[in-house]
DNA sequence: CTAATTCGTTAGCTTCGCTAACTATATTGG
DNA sequence: CCAATATAGTTAGCGAAGCTAACGAATTAG
């Protein structure tokens, strides 16, 4: 939403926490228009990001990673593995379990250029001075915090 | 994505986009887990936003300030309609744009509590100290405006 | 050895986002 | 003044993400 805002609510905190969703819903959107250029989408960018530098893990563990629900994740990585990006492996130790693991492919699609989604906002933020971007990454850090800390 | 990263991207612009793409996804993910208390999502809870702060207006001005196309914001306004939130008019000066604007029944939504979905995370921010909160301040208003700027 | 738990999947639902195509109203040009 | 064009909103139809509920397979407990 804008920033036009005719009386503030009268709380701070809600105020400050209405804008940081408002600002969330609008980046991931104006992201979304990059999507076609390389044909990952948010979930799966992040889904594949996990895999690739947190080594093999099982489904559970790729979903709590993501804070997703089972089934969704089993739906990421079966498009995942459609796109040759990541394959699943059974584990020798438990049956129930699988290993998901990323191709060569998967980290290339990572490695090269970082993929285009993150390539738009990355020339944005190239454009930033060193303190814009200390204080943008400093409010990611707290951000994060924040957000596995919530109830 | 887990803050655990084996070995960062070369461009630190790239990490940092990476970082605040990631940071936005998990944060519209946890928010959605409130949605049911309220019944409101997150794209409607952020239309409804525009239509109480900035008045009235027309549709396409609505899909506009929400970066959205317009039959996105069709659906979106409908549904608000529906839960008697917002109420379309025919615009008296032309008659190809209607104006949108909120019920007593819409404000109240937003201003009673601003909405479950949105406390949840103004109790989190409330936890945090004056100089936190004005750190995720300034970063969102940098951030809404690397948004907005970018081509 | 049965019973209970855990892991992943399938099925089915809702919502969001888009493009393409349509209707209705306004505007403009000959 | 009327035909042609442009603009605003809607409808239809697609793909994707999220969820819960229910289920099969494997493991652990009693």
């Amino acid at each position: 939403m804008p920033a036009r805002r005719a009386r503030p609510p009268a709380d701070p905190a809600e105020e400050l926490a209405d804008r940081l969703h408002s600002t969330a819903i609008h980046l991931l959107r104006r992201l979304r228009r990059e999507d076609s250029a390389i044909g990952l989408t948010a979930p799966r960018l992040s889904a594949l990001s996990v895999v690739v530098f947190a080594g093999p893990l099982a489904l559970g563990e790729l979903a709590a990673a993501e804070q997703v629900r089972p089934p969704t994740m089993t739906r990421l990585v079966t498009a995942l593995e459609g796109l040759g990006l990541v394959v699943r492996r059974s584990d020798p130790e438990d049956g129930r379990q699988i290993r998901i693991q990323a191709t060569p492919s998967g980290r290339a699609v990572l490695a090269r250029g970082r993929a285009r989604r993150i390539e738009a906002l990355a020339g944005a933020v190239r454009a930033l001075d060193a303190r814009e971007r200390a204080l943008l990454a400093d409010a990611t850090d707290l951000l994060d915090r924040v957000i596995r800390e919530m109830p």
